[in-house]
DNA sequence: CTGTTAGCGCCTTCAT
DNA sequence: ATGAAGGCGCTAACAG
């Protein structure tokens, strides 16, 4: 049985390679009928066109790469989602890379990429990185890049984020509105660019309120679940005036939830507690968990969309494109994902 | 400047092309003086190898896919999460399709896939998929595939499960255990191998304890999360002798919760809920809720490792390879990801 | 050990 | 409206 391919079809039908060629991409230098007969042959024997012989000819992969620290987390989960969305809609595929937030696994990807395999990338970048000779490199080879939430201005490109320091600065408040007067900030790394921002509308918030900012409030928590936990307990334990704390991203709610229990203490009558969190249901299923909640599903899809129009108008990715949306504070669901 | 490939490099050495090309896969019969001339300058200009060309020629990708229903789903994370580990350790990439539990697109991306984009395939059918010709046609055309989770019987390879019938059962024991005469369970879809496995259990339990299977204790939840949570309220309401819940998916179990708060029954007081999870936090988070974890992390490795074995040594995948992992009853933690 | 040659399947001038 | 021919970048068989 021979394999399905032009050269087939062309014989089948006693045509040339280039007509069923053209046939099958509806040029209209070609006669109906014979679109029609070439079609229904294509039809009949299952022809499906080898894209790798067409990305190496026409040097495009119709091929995405998404970048990410892990997936086993319900803000990056939905963006994915947004992506395949907008991905399957241009008829584009979809390659995942997780980095692990480990830097070394962000430049060996990075590397794995730059080669024409993909024809654009989406970005979050990895908590240790702090060097991107890796992303410039890469960007400088041909692939777009559209960073999303965790983003690298040393490149010249668009951003889709949320507003991180309103957020940050309501979560604050609200805190502080609550009766706090010691607020904890946990956050990720100081590396990020989220992380900076959210702190700094914690700073903000404080400094309204005529509090002082004690950095000795603030905890990075980079290791695992277990390591973090154990690093806010400790924190609890030393500071007993703590009286509010306000987590940067979702894995430190929970720890801080975890820690609470170890010290017996009650949330949110001993301590406030306030997070981002896309874990709607975490949100749900505990009401003391206050969360702010990025719209994942919704970033996803609109960093897919200027990295897709970007791609097929062959044109650079300039960062007026950026777009910033908004965090919805206590939210009562997750994003819905369409 | 001209762009890096093999001719280039060659030029420039004063080799032939084929040369280069032994050299850089570090054939033996190179002499180590050239390869080492060779990969100097490989570096030097920062060579990368046009992988579509080398998949078009070699008619190998070095790429797999995973269609599976959603991403946004812990069981279905976590898999991800190994898969990609288990692929990277390999050099290969990961395409990822999403079929949102819709069989056309279920259909659709396997016809997307036909055509040898992918040299292998893991897959988590769709719970709407009752029929399986689309799937017999890809695995005749060429890419070799193994099923995790919701399995198909109908194509003869591989499957990694866990033992859904023992959980099902046992889950169900642990109800009856603790004193429950009446119990539901909710089920996505009676298609599933997982949702029949897991049913069986659940009868088996029921008869070992003398009691009545009774089919209207038994709903299907195959809506989005709102419509789920209505039915399973007017199914609490309108039979209030129930005093137990299986949900054999953590997303009926969650519902499960929002329909008893909005009913104002108390869990576990008023009544017994077990549920499939493999979102740890949750269940951290609400103690009432007792779960059933599987290992969702290992399942994705499992699956990925017998998948891109039997690539590499270009053998059909044989139904004898099919693994069954344990689930675990009341696990303290989700799986860890490494 | 190295070079020459012939494609993989597709697209795209250029010619008719 | 169709065909012939060349080449994308790489690999593999065959020479030497």
């Amino acid at each position: 049985m021979n394999p399905v391919n032009l050269k087939r079809l062309a014989q089948e039908l006693n045509l040339s390679i280039a007509t069923v060629s053209r046939a099958l991409q509806d040029s209209y230098e070609v006669s109906p009928q014979t679109k029609e007969r070439v079609r229904a042959l294509a039809a009949e024997l299952d022809y499906r066109p080898n894209e790798y012989a067409s990305s190496l000819r026409r040097n495009i992969s119709k091929t995405i790469g998404v970048v990410i620290p892990e997936v086993n987390n319900h803000f990056f989960s939905l963006a994915i989602n947004g992506i395949e969305e907008v991905a399957r809609q241009n008829d584009y595929h979809v390659l995942i890379y997780l980095t692990h937030e480990d830097f070394e696994r962000e430049v060996a990807i990075t590397q794995y990429l730059t080669g024409g395999r993909v024809d654009g990338l989406l970005m979050s970048v990895a908590s240790g990185s702090q060097e991107f000779g890796h992303l410039q490199k890469l960007h400088a080879s041909k692939p777009a890049i559209v960073f999303f939430d965790r983003v690298c201005d040393a490149l010249q490109t668009a951003h889709v984020t949320t507003n991180d320091y309103e957020s940050g600065y309501q979560a604050t408040r609200h805190l502080l509105e609550a009766g706090c007067r010691h607020v904890a900030h946990l956050l990720v790394s100081g590396n990020l660019s989220i992380g900076r921002m959210r702190m700094q509308g914690y700073q903000a918030a404080l400094q309204e309120a005529g509090l002082p900012f004690d950095d000795t409030l603030v905890l990075s928590g980079e290791g695992d679940d277990d390591h973090n936990t154990a690093l806010i307990a400790n924190l609890l334990r030393a500071r007993p005036e703590i009286d509010g704390v306000f987590a940067s991203v979702e894995r430190l709610a929970i720890s801080t939830y975890l820690a609470c229990q170890t010290l017996n203490l009650t949330i949110p009558a001993d301590l406030k507690v306030i997070g981002f969190s896309n874990l709607g249901v975490a949100a749900l299923l505990n009401p003391a968990l206050t969360t702010i909640t990025q719209p994942a599903y919704e970033i996803g899809r609109e960093a897919a969309t200027i990295l897709l129009r970007a791609i097929e108008k062959k044109r650079p990715i300039l960062p007026t494109q950026s777009v910033v949306l908004k965090s919805e504070l206590f939210p009562r669901r997750s994003t819905a994902r369409e």
